[in-house]
DNA sequence: AAGCTGATTGTTAGCGCTAACGTGAGGAGG
DNA sequence: CCTCCTCACGTTAGCGCTAACAATCAGCTT
C-alpha cells in the first residue's frame, strides 16, 4: 500500500491514526484528555500530574514512571492556553514587524523565527501595512492580549525606538536593528561600520570621488549607511557631497543610475543595498558606462543574487541568522532574570566581487 | 518638547501613558482590569458585560452604554487566553511553512498573513528548517495546543498533501500550492498554466528547439512548471527532451548556464524561476552568448528586480497577494460553515520584457 | 385578576491548569 | 518515646471568561 509514498512520508501514516483517534473530529464522543484523566489512570492525583510533566523535584520515581506511562498511553498533552490563563505566560513571543517584502526585514524575521524555535519559544508575527501609531498599537496590544512573553519589533524607521521608549508594555521588548535604550534592548547589525568597509575598500583601490545612493532617510539603516559612508571620506580629508536618495527599489536605483550616468561625477558609488545597485547596474549598461572600468559599485546585504549580478556585485553581508540569535539571547536574558535593557551588535562583513576596481 | 518628533509619533506618547499606568509593569498594586471590575463599576453582572462586548442583543440600549463607559473608563480588555480555554477559540491561525528563503515561500507567507490579518485573525507562524515527519508532525501539535482555529500548510513538496491528507488535526486545513482534496482545501497558483503561457510564448516568436531548466522534481512547483512545459511542447509535435534540474538558486543557474552555452542545443530555454534566471544570464554572459539575439529566456515569478536584470527578464507572474486572499477566503468558508474541503485556483500572467525574441 | 409571553438580567458551573497550603509517613535527634 | 523535620503527595482555590439555565418584570391576553 505505500508503494508510492515517499520513505519519509509513511511514518506519518502511524502519527496520523493516533491523530485521528482522539481527534476532536471524532465529535460526539472523544475528548481531548487532561490532567485529571491521567492522573486517574496512574492511581494519583492531577497535581502530582502536573508536576511530573512540569519536572518538579519532590516526586518519587515509581511516582513518576507510573504517570509518563499513563500519558503516554492516552497520548495526553497538556493544555497551553489552560496554562497561561494561570501562568501568564505562553512560550510565545510576538513579532511586529514591516517592510518585509524588502530582503532584510523578512530575513530579519527568519532569523529570529529560527532562533525562538531554537529556544523553544513560538513566535507570533504581525505584519505592519504602514508604520503609524494605531498599527503599533494594535498590533502590540493583540499581542499583550495573547500573553506574549515578549515582543521583537523590527520596524526599521527612526521614529520606532522613540515611541518604544515610552510604550513599555509590560513584557521585555527587543527592538532589532538599533541600539536600544534602558527600557528597551537592541541587537543590530552595525551598518555605520558596514559603510565605512565599503568605503574604505574603494579608497583603499585609489577613488576619491565617491558618491551616495542612499535608502530613505526615515529609515534607521538608511541614514546609519549614509552617515559612515559621509564620516569614513571626511576622516580621509574627501568630499562627501554626492548623495542621492533612492526608496531602496531596484527602480529607484534604475532612475539614479541614469542619471549618474550622464553626470559622471564620481568614479565609484556606494549604494545603499544590492537592489538599488542593480538597478544601477542596469542604467550604466544601458548608457554605455563599464563597471568597474568606468564607474565601480559597492552595494549592501549580499542577497544570493549579487553574486550573479552583470557583473558580479561587491557588497557588505549582514548576518541576519546570528541577528535573530543575539536578539534571542537579549530576551531570554530579559525573560529570565528580569534584567535590564541591553545591546549587541554583529559586525557586517566586505565580499569583494567585480563590481570595483582602481580607477581608471 | 515634541520639536524633533515626527508627527506620526506624537500621539503614542498618548497611548504610552495609558499604557503604562495599567501595565503589568507597575507590579505591585495595579491589576488588570477584568468583567468583574467592569461590572461593578456599571452596576450589572459580569455576565451582561460579556453580552455587551460579544454584541449579543438582549441588552437594553441604556445598561449597553453604561457598560460601555465603564469599559472605556478602566481601560478595559478581554483577556484572550480565558475567552480561548472557554471557547476553544483563539482567533488565531496557524502558517506552517517551509523555504522561506525562497522568494515564492516567503511571498505567500505575506500574502497569507495579510489577508488573515484582514480578516481578523492573527498569524503564528512555525517555519520548517527542514521538511520531515517529526517536523511536521511537531509544528502541527504545536498549532493544536495553541488553540489555533486553522492550519495553512505552505511547505512546497509533494509529498506535503499526502501527509495532511491523513494527518487530520480536527481544525480547517488549508494547502498552499495544491489542489487539496477531500480533506485538505487548496489553494494555488496554476503552475501547469503558467509554463504554458511561457513556453507558448516562445512557440509563437517562432522558436521550435526549446529547453526547460527545471526546479527541484521534489517540489510540487517544480514538478508542475516541468510538466506544462512538456505538454505544452508535445501539444505543438515539438520536442520535450532538453530538461536540465537546478535547485533554484543562482548558483544552480549559472552552472547549468555555462553547460547549455557550450552544447548550444536550444534557441530557448524556460527557467523555472527567475534566480535561476539570473544565473543562467550570467553564465551566457561570460560565454558570448548573446540574450535574446542567440538565445531567448524566460523566467517563472516576476521577482520586482527581474526587470533590471541584464537584459530585461521575460517571466510569468504569481499574485502572491491574491493567493493570500484566496487561501484565507477558503479557511473562513471552512471555520464559518464547516464546509468540505474546496479548491481555488489563481491565474498567472506572462510578463514581456526584453529577454525573449524570434529565433536568430 | 390570573396567566402567559418575551425581553432583560443574574446565577451557577465549568474550561484545564498551577500555586499555595495541608497532611501523613518515615527518619533523625534529643 | 516524643518532637521536629523532610519528603511525597493530596486538597483547595482560583486564573477570566462563556454557556446554560434561572429569575425578574413589563405588557399582553383571556
Amino acid at each position: 500500500m505505500f508503494a508510492d509514498v515517499a520513505p519519509w512520508a509513511r511514518g506519518l501514516f502511524v502519527v496520523a491514526r493516533r491523530f485521528a483517534q482522539n481527534s476532536p473530529m471524532t465529535k460526539s464522543n472523544a475528548r481531548l484528555p487532561r490532567l485529571e484523566d491521567v492522573a486517574e489512570r496512574a492511581g494519583v492525583s492531577h497535581q502530582t500530574v502536573s508536576r511530573v510533566i512540569n519536572n518538579h523535584p519532590n516526586v518519587s520515581k515509581a511516582t513518576r514512571e507510573r504517570v509518563e506511562a499513563a500519558i503516554a498511553e492516552l497520548g495526553y498533552r497538556r493544555n497551553a492556553v489552560a496554562r497561561s490563563l494561570v501562568t501568564r505566560r505562553s512560550q510565545t513571543i510576538g513579532v511586529l514587524a514591516s517592510e518585509l517584502s524588502q530582503y532584510g526585514p523578512a530575513n530579519t524575521l527568519l532569523g529570529v523565527e529560527q532562533a525562538a524555535r531554537d529556544a523553544g519559544y513560538f513566535v507570533s508575527i504581525a505584519a505592519l501595512k504602514s508604520v503609524s501609531r494605531e498599527a503599533i498599537f494594535d498590533a502590540l496590544r493583540h499581542f499583550l492580549d495573547q500573553a506574549v512573553d515578549g515582543i521583537v519589533v523590527s520596524v526599521p524607521h527612526s521614529e520606532t525606538l522613540l515611541a518604544l521608549t515610552e510604550l513599555k508594555p509590560g513584557v521585555p521588548v527587543v527592538a532589532v536593528g538599533s541600539l536600544g535604550n534602558d527600557a528597551v534592548s537592541g541587537a543590530m547589525v552595525d551598518q555605520h561600520r558596514g559603510a565605512e568597509l565599503a568605503v574604505r575598500h574603494l579608497i583603499d583601490q585609489g577613488h576619491r570621488r565617491i558618491g551616495h545612493v542612499a535608502g530613505p532617510q526615515d529609515w534607521i539603516d538608511g541614514t546609519a549607511r549614509a552617515e559612515g559612508w559621509s564620516e569614513t571620506l571626511r576622516a580621509a580629508g574627501l568630499d562627501d557631497d554626492l548623495l542621492v536618495e533612492g526608496d531602496w527599489s531596484a527602480g529607484s536605483g534604475y532612475e539614479i543610475g541614469r542619471k549618474l550616468a550622464e553626470e559622471r561625477s564620481a568614479t565609484a558609488i556606494f549604494v545603499g543595498n544590492d537592489q538599488m545597485a542593480l538597478g544601477l547596474l542596469r542604467a550604466f549598461h544601458e548608457a554605455g558606462v563599464r563597471v568597474p572600468d568606468d564607474v565601480s559599485v559597492v552595494g549592501f546585504d549580499d542577497q544570493p543574487e549579487s553574486g550573479y549580478f552583470t557583473p558580479p556585485l561587491t557588497t557588505v553581508r549582514q548576518d541576519f541568522e546570528e541577528l535573530g540569535r543575539r536578539c534571542m539571547d537579549l530576551m531570554l536574558a530579559a525573560v529570565g532574570d528580569g534584567e535590564g535593557a541591553r545591546t549587541t551588535v554583529v559586525e557586517p562583513k566586505l565580499v569583494v566581487r567585480a563590481s570595483t576596481s582602481a580607477p581608471a
